[in-house]
DNA sequence: AGCACGCCGACT
DNA sequence: GTCGGCGTGCTC
């Protein structure tokens, strides 16, 4: 008989005990309990120390789902950080570190594979007989060499050819028990890869020399310089070596051709991990990296807590990407989560970046992680020039300049194409009476409604509610409504007026919503079937637009006067960013920034010096401003329908931190955005120059907040390293 | 988180 | 007289 200690998906910071009838049970593996009025699926996490307990009281598990754990022990220890540096919930945790379908209690075990074999008649009819019929012609030939997979018989043949097969019974489809041994190793293979300049060989053997020990490495490597081929070079030693390697994409990054690089340079199959995936397929990766039938596993930020039987390699890209950090219960950063992970199993871990997160930097300055620069660009890349234009007095059309519109003219002129970048969907951002000044604000969020001219909508672009435009002001009842300010819609408008000769195409979130729109749309630009490119953000990730030659980022100022101290960091980032997507060697681009305040520090030195240039600057100055990464933050966050709730809770919280020592208190403050969804919100900043003082602060006053009664009536979260204070 | 228990308003 | 509103509190 024993005591065991488990984790149950209950937001309590505590782990409950049963009584189990056997002599122990090992953590990792999870059980059916029944607590309460109901029953829960949990995951053993330790034995009980406390036997004060009256045994009497204590329940039995029902039933153990596991034969062996579904965690290994460095995802046991990879929880525990999580629950004791995020101050969170064990339970949910460890909830979050699982694929959906084992939260559900789902089998581990790998589910017998598909498989097509050929029937007698298959084995002995003529293959000939299929000449009009190729695709099964060619998958019965297949067939005669080995069985197929299922799955990708359907890729490579179609489902069409499967099924009239099977109808005339030269086909049939079987089960096989997935094998445990790992098959990827026989089937890798190298292809032809390019040789490596100066920088990238001494990168690959700077990480080469390390594979077999923790270590980390910042390749800093400007658009273009080859940090892919780094990542190949690296990952082809350590495939050699039986050992798998795990990438971390952003969220946007994941797309078909770079799978394919990957795929195509080793010949093996490649474990993917994004959101389009049902839970059967998740777990199926899941299964197979743990295994290690997998070599490669690439996935978004829930994909840190793959596990893997032989890990040899760890990467993150684009690690500066904001996507990495999770703003929703668990809120972990999945680069900082790979950082211990990587020195937990004893392998190395390489951060990839042209425009290195300020944090990323700050430890590679520090000598904690080794900077790998890469400053050459290879093939034909190159960046574009880049240059401000002060818009002071200037006429603005549809939010450009004149001076642009000529220059932009001249650009289209030579065949090339633009680009313009503007923050800021739909026609307009707010809808304003030209009588009296009324402007309609959503009663929910107190923001004014972006105007949708295209759905004929007012729409919240902070709580997606909408109306149909008005005809005449609320107030007044004039019906002389313009809009004020310029969205992507009105943008798009303007410039197809202005220039009719040329086509433009808007990407933003709208336009390209649904499945494989946004492919199409960049295929359709790389093909010159448009001129002028209008968008947002979604431009500046990881595609390359050749023909471009003139980028023209409309509204730099209001992240240069931003609230946020981050924006000026992620302005830089996306500046050199968007510089690195357009022209090439022969035809080089120019970029221009439409500005207020073309003298900004900031923005001169960004562009005179680069961003690695501007980084230090940048860094210094939030040295001086005691501001990340020289001061760690936690956000207490609160939102209740009534501001005094949210208020009373976060001032017993900043009460309950009046004494600790080395812990600022900042708050409570109304958020940056004071309401949302009819949502009052309200927060309570703490700030210590040692990570140690506030995570030993918080640590003994975080039991004492989860028994505030107020937190029961109000919805609230403890945010570590915060990086978004809207 | 869920679910039960509990104590006050409008209904067959 | 009851049905049900959601405040409070507990779950090994």
């Amino acid at each position: 008989m024993a005591i065991i200690s488990v984790a149950l998906p209950i937001p309590k910071r505590q782990l409950f005990d049963y009584l189990y009838e056997g002599a122990a049970l090992p953590v990792g593996v999870r059980v059916r309990v029944s607590f309460g009025p109901r029953k829960l699926i949990g995951v053993v996490w330790g034995v009980s120390e406390k036997l004060d307990w009256d045994i009497s009281k204590l329940k039995s598990i029902e039933m153990v789902i596991d034969d062996t754990p579904i965690f290994n022990p460095t995802l046991i220890k990879l929880c525990n950080w999580l629950a004791q540096y995020y101050k969170h919930p064990i339970g949910d945790v460890v909830q979050t570190a699982i694929p959906v379908a084992l939260r559900k209690g789902e089998s581990s075990l790998a589910k017998p594979m598909q498989y097509l074999t050929l029937s007698d008649v298959g084995h002995s009819a003529d293959i000939n007989s299929l000449s009009r019929a190729p695709k099964q012609r060619s998958l019965v030939a297949s067939l005669r060499n080995q069985d197929i997979i299922k799955s990708k018989a359907k890729a490579d043949f179609g489902a069409a050819a499967i099924k009239s097969l099977v109808e005339k019974d030269l086909i049939v489809p079987i089960e096989k028990a997935s094998s445990t041994a790992s098959t990827w190793q026989q089937d890798l293979i190298i292809q032809d890869k390019p040789m490596a300049n100066v920088e990238q060989a001494i990168a690959i053997s700077c990480i080469e020399s390390k594979l077999d020990q923790y270590g980390c490495f910042l390749l800093d490597g400007i658009t273009g310089s080859g940090k892919t081929e780094v990542y190949l070079q690296a990952i082809e030693q350590v495939l050699k070596q039986g050992k798998q390697v795990l990438i971390l994409v952003p969220e946007i990054g994941l797309t078909p051709q770079t799978v394919h690089r990957f795929k195509y340079r080793f010949g093996i199959d490649v474990g993917i991990l994004h959101s389009g995936l049902n839970n059967n397929e998740r777990l199926q990766v899941w299964q197979q990296s743990a295994n290690a039938q997998l070599g490669i596993i690439i996935g978004t930020r829930s994909a840190i807590f793959t596990p893997m039987l032989k890990p040899g390699l760890l990467i993150v890209d684009e690690e500066h990407d904001s996507s990495y950090k999770q703003q929703d219960g668990l809120r972990y950063h999945a680069r900082d989560l790979a950082v211990i992970r990587a020195r937990e199993e004893n392998i190395p871990l390489v951060l990839g970046s042209a425009t290195p997160a300020l944090e990323t930097l700050n430890n590679a300055l520090a000598g904690k992680y080794h900077h790998l620069k890469l400053n050459e660009r290879a093939g034909n890349a190159s960046l574009a020039t880049q240059h401000v234009f002060d818009i002071r007095q200037q006429p603005l059309q549809f939010g450009v300049a004149l001076g642009m519109l000529e220059r932009m003219g001249q650009h289209l002129q030579q065949g090339s194409q633009v680009m313009l970048f503007i923050n800021r969907r739909g026609y307009a951002p707010a809808l304003v009476c030209h009588q009296c000044g009324f402007v309609e604000h959503c009663k929910r969020c107190e923001k004014p409604f972006t105007v949708h001219k295209q759905l004929f909508k007012l729409q919240c672009h902070h709580c997606g509610s909408a109306k149909s435009i008005p005809k005449s002001c609320q107030q007044c009842q004039s019906n002389e409504l313009t809009s004020m300010g310029v969205g992507t819609e009105q943008l798009e408008q303007g410039l197809a007026d202005y220039f009719p000769q040329y086509s433009s195409i808007r990407i933003d979130s709208d336009s390209a919503r649904g499945k494989n729109k946004l492919d199409n749309m960049l295929n359709s630009i790389n093909n010159n079937e448009h001129q002028i490119l209008i968008g947002t953000q979604i431009l500046s990730k990881g595609h390359h637009f050749p023909n471009v030659t003139l980028v023209l980022i409309l509204d730099v100022d209001g992240a240069l006067f931003s609230a946020d101290y981050r924006a000026a960091e992620h302005l830089a980032q996306l500046i050199t960013q968007l510089a690195g997507r357009a022209g090439r060697a022969e035809k080089p681009g120019e970029m221009w920034l439409q500005t207020h305040d073309p003298g900004h520090p900031l923005l001169q030195d960004l562009i005179n010096n680069g961003y690695a240039h501007f980084a230090q600057y940048a860094l210094l100055e939030r040295q001086h401003a005691h501001l990340p990464p020289y001061t760690f933050q936690a956000l207490f966050k609160a939102q209740a329908l009534s501001a005094r709730d949210a208020f009373d809770f976060l001032q017993q919280i900043a009460q309950l931190f009046s004494a600790a020592s080395g812990v600022d208190c900042v708050g409570p403050i109304p958020a940056l955005m004071e309401k949302r969804q009819g949502q009052y919100r309200m927060q309570l900043l703490l700030q210590s120059p040692q990570r140690s003082s506030l995570q030993k602060a918080i640590g003994q006053q975080i039991k004492q907040i989860e028994t505030l009664k107020l937190g029961n009536k109000i919805r609230w979260s403890l945010d570590i390293d915060p990086q978004d204070f809207s």
